[in-house]
DNA sequence: AGTTAAGCGAGACGGTACGTCTCGTCTTTTA
DNA sequence: TAAAAGACGAGACGTACCGTCTCGCTTAACT
């Protein structure tokens, strides 16, 4: 471990990069954001922007993240299904709100940007599917869920509709939404 | 009375900026695509394309609509679970194919234009869905889906997880995955 | 004579234009002026203009010339001195006002196109210059100017200045001015 | 405390942009140069011209004057006739040189453009006739001219014939020319 | 204490695209 | 057959960001 020369990186400096980013895309929308607005905001110089950050998407993700909303508690109700339809309601009520619009924008931006589409899958999404995995592998452990199916395909199940929904079709969704999608899910569409 | 006045819309003109819009969407995706190339290429002044597309997600959209890839016959075995296998199979293999790729850009620059998810919920989603809703409904005619749900809500737990694992999650997608899929989904993933 | 076929010339239509012409210049200056404007103005199109005049230069200056405010009079007091001091007053005046101020800008397009030039000489400089001609040649036959000078040149001494002072050095010219110069230029300014 | 924060500006760039400008300006005139083409030619962004100059005139201008054409020598004879015929046909002949035609480009285009008018008569006009002041004041000193006249008159007397023929008339000038003119202002145009 | 390395704000710069404007031409329909 | 309506290619306008690049100052750790 070399010993650090020079002058220390400012914290502050950071902060205030990833807050302007932030209230930027709050306020205006990802595509409103700028390089040359999160550096005025910030009162920074653009080159130091860079110098931490390879592109707009990364900056944006990480005062995303570091603006993290306080992580929603994963709800152990010793029922699958009840368990799954809260964390469900949750994201979706999330997703709805001002904030979840932000990530929907993300991810968009993300289909012609690979690096951040990487950066909201490893710090946004899969921590979120490692929530679920717990509820339904505990599920599978008490035997209310069926055993010998991955449990990743379980929540493409679940969270698909949902984003599908949040991001193709545009449809709005109530609680009633997710009860009735989950039903369907675990007893099966096909008739007996 | 609606008698045309003045010189008419020469189509070849439309046709070509459509024409240049989608080569180059192919060619280096929808970031990449700008009005001034659009206008190189189909040898048109810029006025005109914004004379009649207010923007460019407008012309992306036209241009990929017009360039419209053959339509995908609907099946009809006698089977749901057999036609929607095959109608999902086919979505897929179109989403990873170069041309879907594209609709998948589409749909995420839609995140931030109103505008433009709109159009492509009109004139690519809702007429697939149709297709879906066709085939869904012969099931529970023929009794092999429980009646009573929604349809619409059968197509969101089809489609969902396709378009969730193309859109956000970016895992690869095999026929195997529709296949357990579906079966999941038809049985139910709760133990009896 | 032929029998005229087809739809008659409108002789409003050439009007409307010329007036147009003349209003655009007189309310925003002749760099505002534009085809497009006074098409869109005399609800005439832009090719009805294009088909009578050769340039936007062409249009304005006929527009200003068909406006043309009254001839003023040509004074005849029995003084040259007198005749020319109120001929050149006028002319100072005139060049002040709203309308005086425009032919100071076509003055100024002529630089850049010798085909306005050459109009605004032929209709507007070279009758003046008659004018002044006609009153100096009295002069010369009354005695009270020196003869066998080109009389060309003395126009050049009078209104040499006026012109340089207007076009140039944007100096203001009272009725003092036109005096002293001609007080000067008449005496001559060298000492004896 | 005149501290210089940022990068410096490039006197490079500027002197690309200026030189282009220049260029352009001899090769095609007033009228034909552009923003674009300077940028193009001078290997330099049309922000960073924008960003020091406010429109084309003052860039046009600038450009003029730094290609600052050898100052003509102010001729000292002890005689005022021969000094300002000497000056004043100095005049004529750069007038009408091909540098000379460019000025009277400039000043046409400031017929509509104040600031432009602003700039070259600051810059050129008045320099001009701050020499032809010395000439005269010294004439006056020596006796040759009357006293108790303004010099500036005299100027106006001189020189607008000049700048008449070149931008109104567009008449020729030989030094025939001049000298009438010097001969009919010394001496007076009315017959004694 | 002096040197050296990095952090950083300010701001210049080339480049690219934006969306608008006007030019001058061309092609229809209408009168 | 004159004229209005209006499409069109060309190309400049002035603006906005991009990402890079000096500068000169500041802040520590290493000599």
């Amino acid at each position: 471990m070399t010993a650090k020369r020079g002058r220390p990186r400012n914290m502050e400096t950071q902060n205030a990069i990833l807050t302007a980013s932030y209230e930027l895309l709050l306020e205006h929308g990802f595509g409103a954001v700028t390089i040359e607005k999160i550096a005025e905001r910030a009162q920074v110089s653009k080159a130091t922007i860079y110098k931490w950050w390879p592109n707009k998407g990364a900056v944006i993700m990480d005062g995303y993240m570091s603006a993290a909303t306080a992580r929603l508690p994963v709800p152990d109700t010793g029922s699958v299904l009840e368990d799954i339809r809260i964390h469900a309601s949750n994201l979706v009520r999330f997703l709805t709100s001002r904030e979840g619009k932000v990530i929907t924008q993300i991810i968009g931006e993300g289909q012609s940007d690979e690096g951040l589409a990487e950066e909201y899958r490893t710090r946004y999404i899969q921590p979120r599917r490692r929530e679920a995995r717990g509820i339904l592998e505990k599920g599978v452990e008490r035997g209310e869920l069926k055993s010998g199916t991955d449990i990743g395909l379980y929540i493409d199940l679940i969270y698909g509709p949902v984003f599908y929904r949040m991001l193709v079709t545009g449809e709005s969704m109530e609680d009633a939404f997710v009860d009735m999608m989950l039903r369907s899910l675990f007893e099966g569409i096909q008739s007996k």
